[in-house]
DNA sequence: CATGAATGAGGTTTCATTCAT
DNA sequence: GATGAATGAAACCTCATTCAT
């Protein structure tokens, strides 16, 4: 009787659910809990301010769902389908992150949540700690090796990883408008936090 | 009959707008543009929300005047009275800035105003480079000499600086709480960005 | 081609208006006018929100509307089938609806529709009187029998009735939880209203 | 520097607060949780709808807030200070208070309470159990002295009581405009409920 | 026709700003 | 001048009603 079939309706919602978590995270990522709107995201989404409550409680329980799929979804991973060495790896995968503005937003979210002071606690700590756990992990073979050709700083691999992570971090989410004067560091420059010695006359 | 004199009244007027501002300094820091309330800064500076209004007409007006305060007299010029080489300075500045609250707020207030989408555009550019530009100044002598001894990286020293910069305010706002598993990148770590061969075997 | 004569889709029609009344009637009486939700109302019903507008205008329309048919339909008439005398009839009646949850609705929306300040005038006169009055003529044959033979107390019935409508429409709505401080006054209770001499010594 | 003491401050806000409290005692009482809306209630204790804020974080509980003051103050005692026997005091009580209007909204809001759904279960209880009770225990005493000297009727006294506010509660939130074919049972009526033998003949 | 997704008006709540005291 | 109470615009959220499928 339905004019859709049951697959299909949950084909579609989920096709929108996912959009609206897309619009919400592009939004949130750059203007952060409160300056966010739910009528920006719902207009990001293409749909009603009241659709985007078929879906999500309430902002804050969207804004939590989002932190909680970054936490879990967002990826290190494909930086091990680049070519070369784990240092040239390394370097084409920051380069390209800081090219493209959507693989930005979940870096800027953490950069939002750490800062906002009425984000619930749990949020907080998921986002910290469980996703830039999972990064280290996740980069900490490519690491090891570039230790071990001599190319990577030689040290707790972690704490290198760490440091790393805080900086690209630092470069997506400070954004500074690039002027003849004052570039940002580029991916170059933030190579040299991990450069072994084999790199150090760069 | 006037229990002070103009001049004292001026004065004292001078005095509540400095408090006002810096009160805000430190809320709109913490908290973002939206995320601050003008009763938190109210209470900060110590006087009732309504006397903001006699010295500022309104959040954005108070908001614009700390961002031209700021863009205008932070300073880095105290690094030069600090001890040692030119290494030295910049670490033990770089050190007592990541420990002392009051001294990241001008960074942060930068990243928020990067950040939300409604600061006024004059703003924005007034801080990201006026006030970089200013750093980069007060900061030359210094790097110029830190190369010349060998003790600082070559090439472009404002190039250097800016990047020095971003990075510093990088750890100041990510501010991500340290536990065993992933420290901050500590002062030492962000030194490796300007040091030169001398320093290279840390 | 139709699968269906005329005859057959116009009762089938009905059938489902009247599961919507019947479902409307339920709802409203538990939750009151704002409280019901056209979602709740749908799903009673089993069938879709969309729906309940090809048989009703509104909201509002679907609310007169169950008002006149309880104020029409609702009937005491079944009381007289009940065995022995007017006083056990009455006593049985009462204690089946005190008993028996949708034979309370009525009482209920009647309750409900009191209260409601949104109401049309219209609606809320019609049960009021028109439907409080058909009780008290359907009734009327048995208390005045009552009364012939000493059961009932003296004086006007027709009052007496109301009375004895009024209380029972009372435990009804009230509907406090029983537990062993304070019980509801049960049937018997009520029936003190009623009682001549011959039930003095209850 | 404050233009009013703070002892006057504190009282005048005081007086606001019972303001609000009263007017949300009323239209809560009249129009039930949902029925009710904060821009009746800022109406009727004429200040504006934000005010309310100041003063109860939310409609939820602002109306809590009413419950709780219900169930502790509402007092019964005041039957004491009627003259005549047990019965008169009764008989007054019952009269004034079908008669004053302001007098019926603790009943109505206990009514609403009962009803409403969505009510938090610790207001519900806290009205039908604690109030109750309360008001049970005010007026045991005048009970057992109208059963000792033979006014009113045997039996356990707190059921009594239990029973006869059931009914004094019907006959409030019923409400039915009085006309000439059925008028409200009116207080004589509800003293059948409690009548003894020395009653019997009315 | 039947569905339930979509809209938008209306209610709740917050907070920048004004203003009586 | 100073206060904080009061307002009202704007955001969040709900749900009656409509309408594409």
């Amino acid at each position: 009787m339905s004019p859709l079939s049951e697959e299909q309706l949950i084909k579609r919602r989920e096709t929108q659910r996912q959009r609206i978590v897309e619009a919400a995270l592009k939004v949130f990522a750059v203007r952060g809990l409160h300056g966010a709107k739910m009528s920006m995201i719902a207009e990001e989404a293409e749909l009603s301010a009241g659709q985007l409550y078929r879906f999500f409680e309430s902002k804050e329980e969207l804004f939590i769902t989002l932190i909680r799929q970054v936490a879990k979804e967002t990826t290190m991973e494909r930086i091990n389908d680049l070519p070369g060495s784990p240092f040239d790896k390394l370097r084409s995968f920051t380069a390209s992150i800081l090219k493209e503005e959507s693989a930005q937003y979940p870096f800027k979210l953490i950069q939002h949540a750490n800062n906002a002071e009425d984000v619930p606690d749990e949020a907080k700590q998921l986002l910290q700690h469980f996703s830039v756990k999972r990064y280290i992990e996740q980069l900490l073979p490519l690491f090891e090796e570039g230790q071990q050709i001599g190319d990577f700083a030689q040290g707790n691999a972690r704490k290198l990883i760490s440091a790393f992570l805080t900086m690209l971090s630092a470069l997506i989410t400070l954004n500074m408008p690039i002027d003849d004067d004052h570039q940002l560091p580029d991916a170059d420059m933030l190579m040299r936090i991990v450069a072994g010695p084999r790199f150090q006359d760069r």
